[in-house]
DNA sequence: CTCCGTTATGTTCGCACGGGTATAATGACC
DNA sequence: GGTCATTATACCCGTGCGAACATAACGGAG
């Protein structure tokens, strides 16, 4: 599922794609950075990258996070990165919506592929 | 311009992105990989990659080549490789279409950027 | 039979990218 | 003051990708 995926290239050059837009929805879901990550099997050093690039192509962070404490630290989205994952959302959905026709014909004339790996 | 790349992701692993339909692209406008390749910036080494990738992922090629001849060789889309093409641009058209009000609303919230790299 | 621009293929090299690992630092709680 | 899981940061290293370079094959034109 999910054949179409969607990058989103803003003007100062970086950009929002399925990785950071899953690693948001990961950390909006385990309060952790490092939780999030590993739920999607990437490395903590690479989970915060991606993190630090989000905090930064917006004029405020999407993500907050704190050290220490009662929770041993964590991380969760701010109000603008609730609603950059939510609008993200939204665009894949109406995206794949409006093009269902296109990406049907062009599944459908796609090389044969074998049944034994459908799901 | 063209701020939202689409790459769709065919069953068999292979995926069809911008790359590979500018490509298309320019193969049909020049009648030759390699000319359409420089225009892109890409060596033609690479050009000549995704056309092997992209006649690999249908069952039949969508691009054709001839070498030697009056005209020193060159390459053109097949019926299939038009059709693809158009699907693709299609799909990226509705897509657009469809987003533009979360596309809006994403780049608008972005990071400010200086009016002197508008153009 | 040479010339030409293209297709087709191999080889080498530089470099960015991500993984792995290690190490601080944080701060409420016991 | 020690414990704990997390954030935060630095360093090394393998690997893959693409650029650059080199070379062959092609086949009609002249």
């Amino acid at each position: 599922m999910d054949k179409l995926k969607l990058r989103l290239t803003l003007p100062d050059g970086s950009w929002l794609g399925p990785g950071k837009a899953d690693l948001l929805q990961g950390i909006a879901e385990t309060g952790s950075i490092s939780a999030a990550g590993r739920r999607m099997g990437m490395s903590y050093k690479r989970a915060w990258g991606l993190v630090e690039a989000l905090n930064r192509m917006f004029p405020s962070p999407l993500i907050e996070t704190s050290r220490g404490g009662a929770g041993h630290g964590g991380a969760t989205l701010t109000a603008l990165g609730q609603k950059a994952l939510a609008l993200y959302r939204a665009l894949q959905g109406k995206a794949v919506a409006a093009g269902a026709d296109e990406i049907g014909q062009l599944l459908a004339m796609a090389r044969q592929f074998d049944m034994s790996e459908r799901k």
